[in-house]
DNA sequence: ATAAAATCTCAAGCGCACTTGAGATCAAGC
DNA sequence: GCTTGATCTCAAGTGCGCTTGAGATTTTAT
C-alpha cells in the first residue's frame, strides 16, 4: 500500500473527501491517477495536508498556501530542509498576525480601563485618527484580514 | 447635530454605509428614524461600531457580537461599567484564541525543528492521534474557527 | 460474476460578511 | 421650486471554503 486512496488520505488527515478534492482544485495538492482515473496519494501528502490545515488555522488563505507549497520539490519527496524553508517564510507572517491580535487585545483592555471611552477620538482605539481622513474604507486596525473584496 | 446620519456614522467609523445597514440587519445596532424614515444614530453608536470592528478583527462572528451587545442598556447610553462588563465577557475568549494561535505556531516551529517530520504520527502535530479515530471531521487542532457548517 | 462500496466529474448550494445595482424617496443648497 | 446628493428598500452578486447532489464508473468483497 505505497499509495493512498482519497478516502484513506481523508481518514489520515481528518479532512473530508470533497475538501481534499477542493484543495486539489485550488492547486494545493496534485495526486497521481491510477488506471481507472482514481487519485493516488504519496505518504508525504499527509504531511502536506497537515501543513495546510495548520497554516489555514493560523489564518492563511488557501491561495497563499498554494503559493507557499509551490516551493516544495516536485518528483522527489520533500525533506526537512524543504519544510523548514517554506515554514520560515511563513514565520514572519505568523508572528505578525499574533502581534496584531495581542495589540488589539491590549488596546481593548487599555481603553476599557482608561476611562476615556471616546473610542472615536481615543488614540488607542483609533490610532492616527484615520476615521477623519476621508471615510473611505475600513482598513485601520484590521490589517488585511477578511478585507472586503 | 445631536444625532448622526448613516453617512456621518460611516465617515466616523471607517465603515461603508451598506456595511452599517448590514450590521443593523444582523441585530448589532438599532438606530432611530427621523420623520422621513432616515436612520439617526446617537454618538454612543460610534463606540458601538468601533467595538464591533475590533471584536470582529479578533475573530468573533457578527452573531456572537449581537449577543454580546444585547447586554448593553437600551434607552440610556452605555457607561464605563457597561462596556467593561461585556468586554470582560470576551476577554476569556480572546485570550483563548491567542493562546491557540501561539500554540499552533510553536507546534509548527517545534515539529519543523525536531526532525521527526512524521506529521501524521508526531504527537505535536496530531495530539492524541485523532486522525486514526474514525476520520470523521477535521475538529482536532483547529478549535471552532470556520467550522464547516 | 455480481452486489456493494468507493470514487469519478460536473454543477449547484451554503454561510458569512458584505457589495452592487435598481428604482424610489427624502433633504439641502441655490 | 428645483436640482443634486443622500438615503431608502429590496434583490442579487461576490469571494472564500467548502458541502451536497446527480449520475456514471471503478474497485472490492463475497
Amino acid at each position: 500500500m505505497a499509495l493512498l486512496s482519497i478516502g484513506e488520505l481523508a481518514a489520515r488527515t481528518g479532512l473530508s473527501v470533497p475538501a481534499i478534492r477542493h484543495y486539489e482544485a485550488m492547486g494545493l495538492i496534485t495526486p497521481l491517477r491510477n488506471a481507472g482515473g482514481h487519485r493516488r496519494y504519496a505518504r508525504a501528502d499527509i504531511r502536506r495536508l497537515s501543513f495546510v490545515r495548520i497554516a489555514q488555522g493560523l489564518g492563511f488563505p488557501l491561495a497563499r498556501l498554494a503559493e507557499v507549497l509551490a516551493g516544495l520539490p516536485q518528483g522527489r519527496p520533500p525533506g526537512r530542509e524543504d519544510w523548514a524553508r517554506i515554514s520560515t517564510g511563513l514565520r514572519a507572517e505568523i508572528d505578525e498576525r499574533i502581534a496584531r491580535l495581542e495589540a488589539l487585545r491590549d488596546k481593548l483592555d487599555g481603553c476599557i480601563g482608561c476611562g476615556c471611552l471616546s473610542l472615536d477620538k481615543c488614540a488607542l482605539w483609533n490610532p492616527g485618527d484615520v476615521a477623519a481622513r476621508h471615510g473611505a474604507g475600513p482598513r485601520w486596525l484590521m490589517g488585511d484580514r477578511h478585507e472586503p473584496g
